[in-house]
DNA sequence: ATAAGATCTAGAGTTGACTCAAAGTCAAGA
DNA sequence: TCTTGACTTTGAGTCAACTCTAGATCTTAT
């Protein structure tokens, strides 16, 4: 009816140590044992696995997921920490993506300029040509500081 | 002329311990030293250490960094490996945004549901509320497993 | 019944990126 | 000159999140 740990482990790609280390920081209070002491992996579970896969990649931490599930497991009482919880992360994916796009148009610009450099065989003449010099003003309309200084390094 | 370590540390935010740090690691081979032994920063490193910022956030390892301050200062002959490493970071910042794009739209439906939750001051009642079937349609219009499992758990 | 392979526990080790401690040196103002 | 605060070095410590070890136990196929 359930899972083993192996299994779980085909079906997440998570190690067996990591699933046994999720439990032991709290973050999978519902896998039960059989008689023999061998954990039972429910639907459920995997579900779970999959919230904390989100829950991680939104910049959660272990003890702050721990602390979640705590709520949960508490019930209605605790929603007001857990909708707080939701938006705080809802605002930090948002900031983060916005910081990932701007490292996107630098590492774009970067990109194409390394392609032209590796063309004419050298950094320093592609970094003249009008070409870069067009992207760069159409990745960086806003001048910043690296518009500024992304020539003079690397 | 130069920059004390003080004034990077107002200027970048980072702590001298970090930019001691990044130097013995490789990152600033171009930080000189006054007579007396302090160290002295140009523009031009302020730029390196935005340029290390940036390539910090697209997932580079500080070793990795220092491998590519490495082929910089070796100059033309390594401009193959340098726009390898370009083009890499740019599909991995892809697919880190569009991986992010995914958990934010779980974590959008999470807040809105656990907001409904709050109002009516149970989890169970604001789950079944036709308002918010509509808004798993809306949000996962292709059934992921995330969308048959999210209302199980938390 | 036995061998092979999966799983168990407790606890130690690893990795990456800092972060700090201690003890000494340097620079600028009263 | 003296003091205060910034700076220097080497080397050790911290933290999160695994990751592994060892020796015992369980399950399953022959």
């Amino acid at each position: 009816m359930g899972f083993s740990i192996g299994e779980v482990v085909k079906k997440t790609g998570l190690s067996a140590h990591t699933l046994r280390y999720y439990e032991k920081e709290g973050l999978l209070p519902f896998v039960t044992k059989s008689s023999s002491g061998l954990r039972v992996y429910t639907e459920s579970d995997l579900g779970w696995l999959t919230m904390i896969e989100c829950l991680k990649s939104s910049g959660l931490q272990i003890k702050e997921i721990a602390q979640y599930i705590k709520w949960f497991q508490i019930g209605d009482s605790t929603l007001a920490e857990r909708v707080e919880m939701f938006r705080k992360r809802k605002a930090a994916i948002e900031e983060e993506m916005a910081n990932l796009q701007i490292v996107l148009d630098k590492i774009t610009y970067k990109t194409a300029l390394y392609e032209e450099a590796l063309k004419c065989g050298s950094l320093d003449t592609a970094t003249n040509l009008p070409k870069m010099q067009k992207l760069k003003k159409k990745l960086f309309e806003k001048p910043t500081d690296f518009d500024k200084i992304m020539d003079q390094v690397g």
